[in-house]
RNA sequence: GAGUCUGUAGCUCAGCUGGAUAGAGCAACGGCCUUCUAAGCCGUAGGUCGAGGGUUCGAAUCCCCCCAGGCUCGCCA
C-alpha cells in the first residue's frame, strides 16, 4: 500500500500543477498544529520567491483545485501561506480497512531485497556478559528485525572475541591447576576427553584470576604469551582445550542471549578469520598496499579530501603478530567470499569509530570489499548510571548482565504481586516479559548514538513512556477482543466506519502512519522512531478507550467498527514491539 | 594540542533534511474508579532551546565564533 503521506503528496502535486505551479512544491507534511489541521503543505511559502507572488495567493490557487478532492474534508489557507488539510473520514476508514485486510498492515516490502550482514553482540568467550554488551545486542537485534520487516535478507553474526591472549591466559592457569590433564602431556597421542575439565562458572573465575596473575608476574605473563602462540600455531592439546572453552562458553552465551530474545544466525568469531590472514597479508604486500612503518605493517588510509589526519590502518605489529585491524579485515575477506553482502552493518560502541573508518577505508582501497558493498558503522553511546557515569554495581564493579536482568525481574515481580491477585507462577512469567520490555524500550527509545542513563527505579516504575505502558495498552485491547470472541463472535468481518468522535479519528490517523514510520526507521536505522510512534499510538488508543464504551455499544455496526479499529491498533502495536524485540503477555 | 560528539523544563529525553504557539515522561499540584485492566485518563504549573553573531520572509534546526562537558587520537580489543 502507498503511504498516506505520499497519497496526499500526489494530490498536492496535481494541485500545484493544475494551478500552474511546479509539482516539486507539492510536498505533504504532518501538521505542526494539530489544532488547525492534520496535514499541511508549505510549498506556497517555498515557491513565493520563484513566482514573485505572495505565498498566500499561491496557496489559494492550489487550495481551490484541492477543495473538491474526495480525500479531503477541509482545505484551508492560513496567514503567510500554509495549506492546511484535514482528511475525509471515509477516506481514513477505507485506508484502515485495507490495512486490516493486509497481512503486512499496508507495509510495502522493498522491491530490491538486499543481503545485509549485521555484526553485533561481540561478546568475549570465557567472560561473562556485562552491561556493556547490552546495547549492541538490543539495538542490533532491533535493526535486524526492522530490515527483515522491510523485506531484506539479513544475517546476524555475533562475532565472538575468541582468539588471542585471553585464551593463552586461560590455558596457562588451567595447566597450573591441573598439570596432569592429557592436554598438557607432551607425548599424548590418544583421544582427549569429550567432557570439558571445567564448568562455565569455573571458566569465568579462571580468566580474571589469570589476568591478574599475569599483571603481577612477568614469568606467568610470558608463559601465557607462549601458550597463545602455541595455540595459534596448532598445538594439539591446546587446541583441544580451546574447543572445550568454546563449547562451554558458547552454550552459556546462547542461553543468555535467548533470555534477551536476541538470536544470531552466525556464531562466527575472530578465530574463523585467522585462516584468511596469511594470504591476505601476502597479497597486500605484493600489490603494494601495505608498507612498513616504524617496524609495523600498515595501510595508508589518508585521503585528499580529509581535513584531519587519519592514522594508517595497522595490520601487523613489529613483532609480526596480527591485531584488531588484521582480524577485522580478514573477517571482511571471509564475509565477502561467503555471503556477497550488499551491506554490512556494524553495531559497535561509538568509541571505535576511528578504528572502523580505518578498516573500511583499507578494505575499499585494497579491493577486499567491492565498491557496491556498503559498509555502515552504527555506533552507540554508553549506558550510564543515575550519576551520569558508566553504569556500575552498587559496589562499583562491573554489572553482570544476568544480575541486571534478575534485578529488574525481581522489582517487576514485586510490583505485579502487589497490584494484582495472580498465581505466583504466572506473575513470575509476566515479570520476565514485562521486565524485558522495560529494559529494551528504555534503551531503544533513546537515540542509539547518544549516551543514556539507565535508571533502574525509573524503568521499573513503569509509568509514562515505558515498555510496560505499551504492553499494558496491548493487554487492554487483547482483553476486549478476547471477550468479544468468547461470546462466539469472529474478528473477520469487522468493518471500520468513518470516525464519529475526535479521539476516534485521532487514533485512526495515528494507526495509518505505520508503514511510513517503519520505512523511516529502516532508512535511518533508528529504532527510537518506532518507540516514539508506538507511544503516540498507545496514547491515542488510551484516550479513545477512556471515552468510548466498546462492548456495550448498542449499534451493532458501530460496535464492529470500534472492534475493527482495536484490531488494527493491536496488530500495529504488536508488529512494532516485535521489531523492537519484545512481546506482550496475555494479562498483566 | 588535533579531531569528534553533546548541551532543550528541577530530572530523563524527543523535535534538528528551516515553517505557525518548542513537545513528552518523571517529580509537584488538582480532578476522574458500582461500568471493557486506574500499570489508565483529564487538567495546572514549569523554557532567554549553553552564550553571541550571521544567512532567511521565517532558525532549537543551517553557517561562524566562543563557553562547558564527554570521547578518540599506530603496535590492547
Amino acid at each position: 500500500m502507498k503511504k498516506i503521506i505520499d497519497l496526499i503528496g500526489k494530490e498536492l502535486e496535481e494541485g500545484f500543477v493544475q494551478a500552474g505551479y511546479d509539482a516539486s512544491y507539492g510536498k505533504a507534511a504532518l501538521s505542526d498544529r494539530p489544532d488547525l489541521c492534520e496535514y499541511q503543505c508549505n510549498g506556497a511559502l517555498a515557491g513565493a520567491k520563484a513566482y514573485k507572488k505572495a505565498p498566500f495567493m499561491i496557496a489559494e490557487d492550489v487550495a481551490k483545485v484541492l477543495e473538491n478532492r474526495s480525500c479531503f474534508e477541509e482545505v484551508t489557507v492560513v496567514k503567510p501561506g500554509f495549506i492546511n488539510l484535514r482528511l475525509h473520514k471515509t477516506y481514513v476508514a477505507d485506508y484502515l480497512n485495507q490495512m486490516n485486510q493486509d497481512q503486512e498492515l499496508g507495509l510495502s516490502r522493498t522491491e530490491h531485497p538486499q543481503m545485509i550482514l549485521m555484526d553485533y553482540g561481540g561478546p568475549n568467550v570465557a567472560k561473562p556478559l556485562h552491561v556493556g554488551h547490552l546495547r549492541s545486542a538490543i539495538i542490533g537485534e532491533s535493526v535486524k528485525r526492522i530490515a527483515r520487516k522491510m523485506g531484506h535478507k539479513v544475517l546476524g553474526d555475533i562475532h565472538l572475541g575468541d582468539w588471542g591472549y585471553q585464551m593463552g591466559l586461560i590455558i596457562t592457569e588451567l595447566k597450573e591447576r591441573q598439570p596432569d590433564l592429557p592436554y598438557f602431556q607432551k607425548d599424548f597421542a590418544g583421544e582427549y576427553p569429550k567432557e570439558a575439565p571445567f564448568t562455565i562458572a569455573e571458566l569465568e573465575e579462571i580468566y580474571p584470576t589469570a589476568s591478574q596473575k599475569a599483571k603481577e608476574d612477568e614469568a606467568y605473563r610470558e608463559s601465557a604469551l607462549q601458550a597463545t602462540y602455541l595455540l595459534q600455531n596448532g598445538h594439539r592439546g591446546y587446541r583441544a582445550v580451546w574447543n572445550h572453552i568454546m563449547q562451554v562458553s558458547v552454550s552459556d552465551l546462547k542461553k543468555n542471549y535467548a533470555n534477551l530474545h536476541v538470536e544470531f544466525d552466525l556464531w562466527k568469531g575472530e578465530s574463523d578469520a585467522q585462516a584468511y590472514i596469511p594470504d591476505m597479508i601476502m597479497r597486500l604486500k605484493e600489490d603494494g598496499y601495505a608498507h612498513e612503518d616504524q617496524g609495523a605493517l600498515v595501510i595508508d588510509v589518508q585521503e585528499e579530501s580529509d581535513t584531519k589526519e587519519i592514522p594508517p590502518c595497522m595490520i601487523q605489529k613489529s613483532d609480526g603478530a596480527s591485531l584488531y585491524g588484521t582480524t577485522d579485515l580478514a573477517t571482511l575477506v571471509q564475509r565477502v567470499q561467503d555471503y556477497r553482502p550488499d551491506q554490512i552493518i556494524y553495531v559497535v560502541d561509538k568509541r571505535q569509530e576511528l578504528h572502523f573508518v580505518q578498516v573500511f577505508r583499507a578494505a575499499r582501497k585494497t579491493g577486499i570489499v567491492p565498491e557496491d558493498t556498503k559498509l555502515t558503522f552504527l555506533g552507540f553511546g554508553t549506558m550510564n548510571g543515575k550519576d551520569g557515569k558508566p553504569f556500575k554495581t552498587r559496589e562499583g564493579g562491573v554489572m553482570r548482565l544476568e544480575n541486571l536482568i534478575a534485578e529488574i525481574r525481581g522489582e517487576m515481580l514485586k510490583k505485579i504481586m502487589d497490584n494484582r491477585t495472580v498465581e505466583e507462577e504466572e506473575a513470575r512469567e509476566t515479570a520476565g516479559i514485562v521486565g524485558l520490555s522495560a529494559i529494551k524500550y528504555g534503551d531503544l527509545s533513546n537515540q542509539a548514538s547518544k549516551d543514556y542513563v539507565f535508571d533502574v527505579d525509573r524503568f521499573t516504575s513503569f509509568e509514562g513512556n515505558t515498555g510496560p505502558y505499551i504492553l499494558y495498552t496491548i493487554v487492554r485491547i487483547k482483553s476486549i477482543l478476547n471477550k468479544y470472541q468468547e461470546e462466539g463472535n469472529s474478528l473477520d468481518d469487522l468493518e471500520i466506519l468513518p470516525a464519529d468522535s475526535d479521539c476516534e479519528k485521532a487514533l485512526m490517523l495515528e494507526a495509518l502512519k505505520y508503514n511510513e514510520i517503519m520505512e523511516t526507521a529502516y532508512e535511518e536505522l533508528a529504532p527510537h522512531k518506532i518507540c516514539a510512534y508506538v507511544y503516540d499510538l498507545a496514547n491515542a488508543f488510551n484516550r479513545f478507550y477512556h471515552e468510548t464504551k466498546i462492548l456495550s455499544e448498542e449499534d451493532e455496526g458501530k460496535k464492529k467498527s470500534y472492534l475493527g479499529l482495536l484490531l488494527v491498533t493491536r496488530r500495529v502495536l504488536e508488529a512494532c514491539i516485535d521489531v523492537l524485540g519484545f512481546e506482550a503477555p496475555e494479562r498483566m
